[in-house]
RNA sequence: CGAGGUGUGGCGCAGUUUGGUAGCGCGCUUGAUUUGGGAUCAAGAGGCCGUGGGUUCAAGUCCCGCUACCUCGACCA
């Protein structure tokens, strides 16, 4: 066995130094650079074009579900902000204010959006008047800046894209079920084109969004162990509808407060792909959002025929819906196996004359780094059935992964060792916010979720080991009200 | 925001202890030979050493400030 080879500009050790190779795969691979501001990132070509599968799938779905897209302005009067009080408390301390324009101080600072909460509550107000006009379901593809202090590529950026719902509904079980019902879709979402395995539940009061009546969430484990909160929903209730006064007459006619919802996903959901698939050679890209599905490696191209055999079986995968692209550079094969690897394409096919001659060429699965021989004839359809297949395997790896590291606690020691090894923790919870700061700062495991043990809907997570296996709190030791998901998060 | 680390051609680094002509590897350009797991040879191009100030005859090197990035905390949907 050969060793692996040291290059130059070698990715940082996956299992030693995870945040470094975490870093260096998103640089190298050309998914982003940093931007001149601290915190920014810029998304290059490749980066982007992921995004873009990503909008197009999840557009798909919030139209689907009855969603319209509008845009509403990147600045919000400072005093909007100020409307919801536990708003306000959540977001003031991150939030960026312009003070200037024009060359003169504004009579009222601006702030740059954190989320858009209130300038969408504030244009609700003006357009509904009756039940008629409701529901309002509303979506937007935006950036919001947040000025945090710590800051990572994809995990948490100063300025990020995402895509933020605002729905306003007539009754509360409308609005409940519409936040719920997104949650869902995200979830699946998740699930079946990033390829990632998820927990979605009810968030505590802890970790609720700065306005919220309840939120949920949906985490998903890294490969690290730690916990990555990849889209959020937010029940409001009458909240948003209060402070900015939203209401309408309904046919018993009285006027009355609407129910507000809102969800977002953001470009983080890149960095839990990269986080849940990648490997020590790099990116591994689920077939359904990677950019390119298939590269093709032209071996000894300058040889006669080569090229245009290349040219012929890219025309025939393109033509059967794949997105493929051959490497025509004057790099040798091996540095384009590497190259291509690193960035993870799914599947590579090498192609020369002695493919050529046999009619046949050889497929590389990035995710399993396997290579298979076929017959040139019937590439397209056994291709198709690779992307499938991938798309799967990536899932079923993810999930089994997971699933070996929840870790039952009863003890907060326990608890703190399970997650200092990776873990989740399945814990029971008294309720108590003291109990879940003490834990937090014990273990520096926050509560992710709360499980759903009656399994009341169908788009929560069950907890994953048996519901008796926790009767006390993981902390105080008194019975427990729920059984709460613990990790570490990022 | 706290502790620690790092900023030197595009990238990765040495040089800083002990101040005295800016170096190496990769990449890049040109040409030739190569091509089934990061090719070889030859000839080239490319640097106010993160930034502002100070000490000195002389600063990449010493002193002070600032800034960016990385790690760990704190903070944070």
């Amino acid at each position: 066995m050969q060793e692996e080879k040291q290059f130059v500009n070698a990715i940082a050790d996956i299992e030693k130094n995870f945040p470094q190779w975490f870093t260096d795969v998103v640089i190298k691979t050309k998914l982003v650079d940093y931007g001149p501001v601290k915190g920014t990132m810029v998304m290059r070509p490749y980066g982007y074009a992921i995004w873009e599968r990503i909008q197009q799938h999840m557009n798909k779905m919030f139209v689907a579900t009855g969603h319209q897209n509008a845009y509403f302005p990147l600045f919000i009067p400072a005093s909007f902000l100020n409307k919801e009080k536990e708003h306000v408390e959540g977001f003031a301390p991150e939030v960026a204010v312009v003070t200037m324009a024009g060359g003169e101080k504004l009579a009222e600072p601006l702030i740059v959006r954190p989320t858009s909460e209130t300038v969408i509550g504030e244009m609700y107000a003006k357009w509904i008047q009756s039940y008629r006009d409701l529901p309002i379901l509303i979506n937007q593809w935006a950036n919001v800046v947040r000025w945090e202090k710590t800051t990572r590529p994809f995990l948490r950026t100063s300025e990020f894209l995402w895509q933020e719902g605002h729905t306003a509904h007539a009754t509360e079980e409308e609005a409940m079920q519409e936040t719920l019902q997104m949650l869902g879709i995200y979830k699946k979402f998740l699930e079946e084109y990033l390829a990632i395995p998820v927990f979605t539940g009810q968030k505590t009061e802890k970790e609720k969004f700065a306005g919220a009546v309840a939120t949920f969430g949906v985490e998903a484990m890294m490969k690290d162990g730690k916990s990555l909160q990849s889209a959020t929903s937010h029940y409001f209730g009458q909240n948003f509808a209060k402070a900015f006064d939203i209401q309408f007459l309904d046919a018993d006619g009285k006027h009355k407060h609407v129910y507000t919802s809102s969800w977002g996903s953001s470009t983080r959901m890149i960095g839990a792909l990269i986080m849940t698939h990648g490997d020590q050679r790099g990116l591994i890209l689920p077939p359904k959002v990677a950019p390119i599905q298939v590269i093709i490696v032209p071996i000894m191209q300058k040889k006669q025929g080569v090229l245009e055999a290349v040219a012929n079986l890219k025309s025939k995968l393109h033509n059967a819906g794949i997105r493929v692209e051959a490497d025509q550079t004057e790099n040798t094969p091996g540095w384009k196996f590497n190259e291509w690897e690193m960035k993870g394409v799914p599947l590579r096919i090498e192609l020369g004359p002695r493919d050529i001659a046999q009619n046949k060429v050889i497929l590389f699965r990035r995710d399993k780094l396997e290579k298979i021989e076929l017959s040139l004839d019937s590439v397209e359809e056994k291709v198709k059935e690779l992307l499938e297949n991938i798309q799967c395997a990536l899932y079923e790896s993810a999930l089994m992964r997971r699933q070996n590291r929840i870790v039952v606690a009863n003890t907060e020691k326990e608890l703190k060792d399970a997650v200092d090894n990776g873990n989740f923790v399945q814990a029971g919870w008294c309720g108590d916010r003291s109990c879940e700061e003490q834990i937090k700062s014990n273990s520096a495991a926050s509560a992710r979720v709360i499980l759903d043990e009656t399994n009341k809907n169908v788009v929560f997570s069950t907890p994953p080991h048996p519901i008796e296996a926790n009767t006390v709190c993981v902390c105080c030791g008194k019975k427990k009200k729920h059984v709460v998901l613990f990790a570490k998060a990022y």
